[in-house]
DNA sequence: CTATTGTATGAGCGATAACTCAGCTTTGAT
DNA sequence: ATCAAAGCTGAGTTATCGCTCATACAATAG
């Protein structure tokens, strides 16, 4: 047997799939899940239209997830990791101002790369119990960002928290591109929305 | 008959009660949406048990709403109203500053006195077809802010588009509140939360 | 008073959802 | 070559869902 999951969460897989074969599986039913929810929206996607999309029986996909909420989890564990990773190999800029530009417009090209799959999640598939704290970004990406910043403490405002700060204005920026994201996603390939968004955070961190 | 809806969209009641009665029954059945989204979840959320609970029958609850999503979508217009009615009752400000902290601190305070309803807005049911332009938010809202800061354009830093760029603020600052709502409600506890928010804006905004 | 429109009821129908399980096939270690 | 574990199958069970409709009472205009 599989490696089963202690809690039997909701929201996590039952079991990793060790052969090659059973890792398609899942990966066809996390693809055919993206694919239901474009076309038939969150709430019409059942186990059993996305098992058949994906060319697989009913019974496989409950072996290896507890219902669609868990699939649905998975597939957000898998976009943010695959930004992360974006984020995580992409080099090192030298200057703050910078390092604001790259992030910001990595980003916004990030979900422009799938908007309709990212709108989608925002708009229609709740978060459950996804805890931030599990999430790469949270975990990782904001204390590697705060080691950045402090680096390059010279070209900042003074915070009594930077950790604070930081954790705050990459939430509210996130935010805040995932709301255009959802309602104006035509001015995210204006290169102004980008401008914009920089000029928020330097105003907010840079001193001057 | 009562006044139908012509398109007849998934998202709109199908007709506005005119007698006493009928307008209990509908906002019996809104309060009763709200309860059980909180008990049980939105897609555990049944017309049948929102009616049941609401201490009304099934096919009342179908004279009025074409099914939950409307229902649902109605929660949202009354909650938008409810912000619109309190930040138009609020005097206005002699200063940008004093604006932006009351105005922060009125959204802050607004989704604290019902934080179980928002969160559960946010995370689990649908924007669906919710147009942005059509709630009062941007309809009223945004244009009063930026009429409320081009007469105080003194304190202000330059900007080729205002509307762009409050538009632009109130966005990214309610989605941020939005997201501690979901992710770190007890943070909107702390009087330093609404610091740093103002702090933002200001930063931003004003000119020095 | 009467006619018309408004409002309320709830049993029940057809559809579909989630999920199981008994049995079959494949894989890989020995 | 053998066999236990891993993986796969899909018809079937049970429950609930969305929604209709025949029926009846209430309000109001003329």
């Amino acid at each position: 047997m599989g490696t089963r999951q202690k809690g039997n969460s909701l929201y996590l897989m039952r079991k990793t799939p060790s052969q090659p074969r059973s890792k398609f599986t899942v990966e066809a039913i996390l693809d055919a899940a993206a694919q239901v929810l474009l076309e038939i929206g969150y709430s019409n996607a059942s186990t059993n239209k996305i098992a058949d999309r994906a060319g697989v029986s009913i019974g496989s996909l409950y072996e290896y997830f507890p219902g669609k909420e868990a699939i649905f989890a998975e597939v957000r564990r898998q976009e943010d990791r695959r930004l992360f990773d974006l984020a995580a190999s992409h080099p090192e800029p030298q200057t703050v101002k910078d390092w604001l530009r790259e992030h910001n417009a990595m980003y916004i090209e990030f979900v422009r790369s799938n908007l309709a799959l990212h709108a989608a999640l925002l708009n229609e598939v709740p978060q459950f119990a996804i805890v931030q704290k599990e999430l790469w970004l949270y975990r990782y990406y904001i204390p590697w960002a705060v080691k950045f910043l402090r680096s390059h403490q010279d070209e900042l405002r003074p915070f009594g928290e930077l950790t604070k700060a930081v954790s705050f204005l990459v939430r509210v920026g996130r935010s805040g591109v995932d709301n255009y994201v959802l309602h104006s996603p035509e001015a995210l390939a204006d290169p102004a929305f980008l401008d914009m968004i920089v000029d928020l955070c330097e105003q907010y961190l840079l001193k001057r």
